[in-house]
RNA sequence: GGGCCCGUGGCCUAGCAUGGAAAGGCGUCGGCCUCCGGAGCCGGAGUGCGAGAAAAACGCACGGAUAACCCGGGUUCAAAUCCCGGCGGGCCCGCCA
């Protein structure tokens, strides 16, 4: 059987046999042929929004159903309700054609080539190098990974990018921190150890900062003065209590220099390469990423590239060519020494906010683009970075970036308009997702106040193993399967919920082990797996009437399964996909419990079965390996 | 001051681009293992008092319970969805990133 959608051919077939019935209609709308809410069959006809109205309705209603009963052989059923034609599929008809492509795609199945495939960049995660990853970033991670699997199995070719922030000033206080610590030769996780470096830091040097500002600021000006102050020494009373020698040494290290002078010539060093920072950035930074690294890879998240900022935006002068190209477009400006980029006047343009999206109103700000010492703001180099993404081929862009960033991703695109790049600007995706929030506190790495990915994750295997433990298993020999479990939770609850909505941290939430979980679709698939391991030499066959009524919702919604790629990739909607799965192994769960398999009353139905819990296992297997769940074999 | 995002049963979450039957889960109550793995499946929707042997029905009281689209307008045959105006929560408007 050719093709990779069984879904896809039923469509075509039901919208080729009513073309004739609604061409009278002008039809608006992508799609006629609709899901069905449950309980409404499988596909469903909305026979008013092709008509416009009631009566007219009723007897289209009629001559699609009619129609589709004499012309459609994959299609079992289907009766007329309150102006809906609802369709039910042959189970062994459309279930034939399902297995088809099941059987001959295997661990591929779900496969769904775009028929213009392109070139992706999905730059995703991309944390700065001066703290652990910590929940905020998890959420981006998991999401990203999800994204590239997801568009790789719409056929196109992607690359997965981490650009490493190793150049500004937040870098320049974490090398700082290292320069006076890095004797006390600390036993932790090393981007844990930056991470404390890098808070004591800014505690010490805010303080300082304040405290300098006070002597001459006016009454007025003391209120608010006072006020970070006591906040900033409240931040170093936690780090004291974290860690009293790292914090000790930095601050007694402040008290014989100007620390923030030092950092701003760190910075300005290495952002000019010389040896001397660079040495010194670079092994910090490169500790942290040690650190990221081990979490990725416990994550099972790769990448294939590793952007240094400093590399492919700084010493390479491409910053310097997008300097230099936008002082030509007339919209920059100097001020006191520094420059500014005019984006709200490029804004007011409505042929170009048009192509960018952006909503009539959306204010836009000016944007500094090089400091009055001489270095350059995070978007400017950001600026560069996008265009050396195109520069390696890239037809398409997607940053995941926090939403918090949206102002910052618009104005690069107006930048790169500026620049006379303009299908660049428009291939190039801001996939914005919202904060986690953590009740209460708010999270902030300058402060050291983060939950980390690693505690979440060791939280997550340590409830896991404790659910296995209940159900008997020896937790010694189950290790792995726990850490599958306790990272799919934590996966499929961050993938679950939209994006663009806020979320609220807590364990409950993030570790459910109950239905619409990641555990809940590992059972269903281990149940499936072990009925076709208890199978043994009985072999999977589909012959003549092989599924009837009760499976005909399994086999329709397998049959699914590559539509929902399709529509998750190019939509980019990676919820999509959890969701799906929940819905299949709720209703393999139901079959499972309704119908005996291995002991069905014939031969050719046990085997009719087994096929049909295999394609259940193939596709929940594909499913999760989408959103980097694994599978586990036991649980 | 300007802008962006979010607001759906007690709680969490889909649905909103393309208007047309509001979908899951949690919780709660009650069922289901001579069966292939119970991290499962199915079903229900309140409480108190009165009279009464008891249940149903009934009456009274409280309640969100044939339980939900933040509020108010508008467009439409039709609005959770589109438009306008509010309200609540988050975020952004930096020579931070």
């Amino acid at each position: 059987m050719d093709g990779y959608s069984a879904h896809a051919i039923l469509v075509e077939k039901i919208s080729d046999a009513i073309q004739e019935v609604i061409k009278d209609h002008k039809v608006e709308y992508g799609s006629i042929v609709e899901r069905a809410p449950p309980d409404k069959g499988d596909l469903t006809i909305n026979a008013i929004r092709i008509a416009r109205s009631d009566e007219a309705a009723i007897k289209l209603a009629e001559k699609i159903a009619n129609v589709l009963t004499t012309r459609v052989d994959l299609i079992g059923k289907v009766y007329i309700e309150n102006n809906y034609v609802n369709i039910k599929v042959d189970p062994y008809k459309y279930g034939v054609i399902v297995w088809n492509i099941v059987s001959n795609q295997k661990e591929n199945y779900g496969f769904n080539p775009h028929p213009q495939p392109k070139n992706i960049i999905v730059e995703h995660t991309s944390a700065n190098p001066v703290h652990p990853l910590h929940i905020g970033h998890l959420r981006n991670c998991v999401i990203g990974d999800a994204l590239a699997r997801i568009l790789k199995a719409r056929g196109h070719k992607v690359n997965t990018h981490f650009y490493v922030d190793d150049v500004g000033l937040q870098m320049a206080y974490a090398a700082y921190g290292f320069e006076k610590a890095a004797m006390l030769q600390k036993d932790i996780k090393p981007d844990h150890y930056v991470g404390l470096l890098y808070a004591a830091t800014n505690a010490v040097v805010n303080v300082y900062l304040l405290r300098k500002e006070r002597e001459k600021a006016n009454p007025e000006e003391r209120a608010r003065i006072d006020k970070e102050l006591s906040e900033w020494l409240w931040v170093s009373k936690e780090l004291m209590e974290k860690d009293e020698e790292i914090f000790t040494v930095i601050a007694n290290a402040a008290m014989h220099e100007d620390p923030y002078a030092r950092i701003c010539d760190i910075n300005r060093a290495y952002e000019a390469g010389e040896e001397w920072a660079v040495a010194l950035v670079r092994r910090v930074a490169n500790l942290c990423i040690d650190g990221f690294k081990k979490t990725l890879e416990r994550l099972g998240i790769s990448f294939d590239s590793w952007d240094w900022e400093s590399e492919v935006t700084t010493w390479n002068g491409l910053v310097t060519e997008v300097l230099r190209g936008l002082r030509q477009s007339g919209l920059v400006i100097e001020k006191q020494g520094a420059l500014i980029f005019e984006a709200d006047k490029l804004a007011e343009s409505h042929e170009i906010r048009q192509k960018l999206g952006l909503p009539r109103n959306y204010g836009i700000s000016r944007l500094t683009l090089v400091r009055s010492d001489g270095t350059t703001l995070y978007p400017t180099r950001d600026i560069a970075y996008t265009l050396y993404k195109f520069q390696t081929g890239a037809d398409k862009v997607i940053n995941v970036v926090g939403a918090q960033q949206a102002l910052e991703q618009i104005q690069v695109r107006l930048a790169l308009y500026a620049l006379g790049k303009a299908k660049e600007a428009e291939n190039t995706i801001h996939f914005a997702y919202e904060m986690v929030t953590l009740p209460g506190v708010k999270m902030s790495g300058r402060r050291g106040r983060y939950v980390s990915a690693d505690e979440l994750l060791d939280e997550a295997v340590k409830r896991a193993g404790e659910e296995l433990v209940k159900r008997g298993l020896e937790l010694a020999e189950n290790r792995d399967v726990a850490e599958k479990v306790g990272l799919g939770a934590v996966k499929f609850a961050l993938l679950s919920i939209s994006p663009s909505r806020p979320l609220m941290f807590s364990w409950d939430k993030v570790l459910d082990f109950d239905k619409n979980s990641g555990p809940f679709v590992q059972y269903a698939y281990v149940r499936a797996r072990s009925v076709l391991r208890k199978a043994g030499s009985l072999k999977p066959l589909v012959t003549e009437g092989a599924f009837g009524e009760d499976e005909r919702k399994i086999v329709f919604l397998v049959g699914y399964f590559p539509e929902v790629v399709a529509k998750s990739a190019d939509e980019l909607k990676v919820e999509l996909i959890p969701q799906y799965l929940n819905e299949l192994a709720l209703a393999f769960n139901k079959y499972y419990d309704e119908v005996p398999i291995l002991k069905a009353e014939t031969l050719e139905k046990v085997q009719a079965r087994l096929a049909l819990t295999l394609m259940v296992a193939v596709t929940l297997e594909n499913g999760m390996k989408l959103i980097g769940i694994e599978p586990p074999h036991r649980m």
